[in-house]
DNA sequence: AGATTGACCAGAT
DNA sequence: TATCTGGCCAATC
């Protein structure tokens, strides 16, 4: 994959979460079979970690596949919370209901 | 060129 | 919930 590729990869990935309707949460590895690489969920970590503030990409609603958020960020779930999406008892997101689309193809 | 790293994933314990 | 295992794959030593 030529670095040429990741640019495109990595404006794929803004466009989609840019996407995410509020009170929706995604998984790393829904983007990466939206953006058409199934597999690399951790380049799309990679992506988000490297998002320029100008971008104003609304990456708090990201979140792995348990519903884990993000580690080493505070406040994400009070961003999360404020808009609607629904948490478990146990601090993490409940996917049953806030993901976005299932992340069905 | 080889080893390590990481905002991951799924499953098991 | 926390931790581990094995798999994954590009980026970065």
């Amino acid at each position: 994959m030529p670095s040429v590729d990741r640019v495109k990869f990595y404006r794929d990935v803004y466009c989609v979460v840019k996407e995410i309707p509020e009170g929706k949460v995604i998984s790393y590895g829904g983007i990466a079979r939206l953006t058409g690489w199934p597999g690399h969920s951790r380049m799309v970590g990679k992506a988000l970690s490297q998002i320029p503030g100008e971008w104003k990409i609304p990456s708090h609603r990201v979140v792995n596949s348990q519903g884990r958020l993000v580690p080493h960020w505070s406040g994400q779930r009070d961003l999360l919370e404020a808009e609607g999406v629904y948490f478990k008892s146990n601090g993490y997101v409940d996917m049953k209901r806030s993901m976005w689309k299932w992340e069905v193809e």
